[in-house]
DNA sequence: CGAAGTATTGAGACGTCTCAAAATTAGTGG
DNA sequence: CCACTAATTTTGAGACGTCTCAATACTTCG
């Protein structure tokens, strides 16, 4: 998450992984970082890194010699970021090393075979109400969560368009499932969990 | 593909892999056929084993102990499969086998998202036009296809209804990209390769 | 405060879904 | 091989949801 990943401009952010042990792995593992908006990699540049948010998912790792979507910083955020080559070589060795890519792959594809039910059947409600849910670890103890994403950004990850979003969060706030700090819809107030959860079976 | 991988009855099937050299793997790969319309796995079942189609595309690997879909057999199919424990621990050994799973692991994901990028942005005709190039390699030399699958398999597979998938297969027959044998538009012919790939630019 | 970017809201167009009927195909037993 | 039935596919008409285009409001940042 926070890093967006899409085949043009704008679209598909990436799972949240459990914490890789890759510190294994001898590559020397640069941190590196973004300011929000910019871009981490493009479209059909060469792969030849793979990348790790601090929360631990990775993302960039190809089979192909070539990246096939742009990653972009939605906020400002730091990744390590390795060699692809040197990685792979330790792999090649160390089969924990290998493991724990595959570990993390195996959850990426996890998360994309949920989401996939997602863009293939749910209402735009159910679609914002599945992202909000994702979003819950951001929330604070005073059940304020601030919305990391940009209506764009949101309609793009969940296969919609901007005024579509925008109309699901304000029916969510005429449900009473949501509140809003202040006038503006940036700082949203979780009102009624339960509900929320019920949107998305 | 030929399996049918879904959260409920009917979804999406998988992708084509490259060949996997797990036979490093010292565990004793049996052989299993399926009939059309067998059940291979069950959603919450165990996922003891890890399955592998001829082509070499694997399915059924999960990070947790319980399977999150049904897998289907959608023709008759053989695959081979593996104890997952057995399998893991030859992994933990052999960094090539664990290389192996996370390539063929990563081709999946890779397949899982440019279908994202079907179902979020891709008009039914597209779809279709996307599901028939994937189809390309099952073209026999007269240039006829065999479609595996019911327009309901195909339907869920796209995220859409199957009377909208025929409707979309009417109209590439309307448009002189496809052809029928007899009356019926189980074997396909297709005229038009090049307007076809247009379609899903 | 003004300007640029972002979000909300409305109205109508468009595409897909739903429901229903008819046509075609597949399967079964005589 | 035929007749019959069940299953699948096609086609139509209308309902529904999302998109498009456009105007307004709000926020951010200079």
């Amino acid at each position: 998450m926070f890093v967006n990943v899409s085949a043009h401009p704008g679209s598909k952010p990436k799972p949240l992984g459990q914490l890789g042990e890759l510190s294994r792995a001898r590559v020397i593992p640069s941190e590196f970082k973004y300011n929000r908006g910019t871009e981490i990699f493009g479209e059909t540049e060469p792969a030849d890194y793979i990348y790790q948010h601090l929360a631990g998912d990775i993302f960039g790792l190809e089979n192909g010699a070539a990246h096939r979507f742009t990653a972009e910083a939605i906020v400002d955020t730091t990744v390590r970021l390795m060699k692809r080559c040197s990685l792979e070589h330790v792999a090649e060795t160390d089969a924990l090393v290998a493991l724990d890519l595959l570990n993390m792959t195996t959850s990426n594809l996890r998360h994309a075979e949920d989401h996939m039910l997602l863009l293939g059947r749910k209402t735009s409600l159910e679609r914002v109400a599945a992202f909000l849910r994702e979003m819950d670890p951001r929330l604070t103890a005073a059940g304020v969560m601030a919305l990391p994403m940009s209506r764009r950004d949101i309609a793009d990850y969940l296969g919609l368009t901007l005024e579509t979003v925008s109309r699901a969060l304000s029916h969510l706030h005429g449900m009473g499932i949501l509140g809003f700090l202040g006038q503006t819809q940036r700082q949203i107030v979780l009102l009624d969990r339960v509900r929320l959860a019920e949107l998305d079976l």
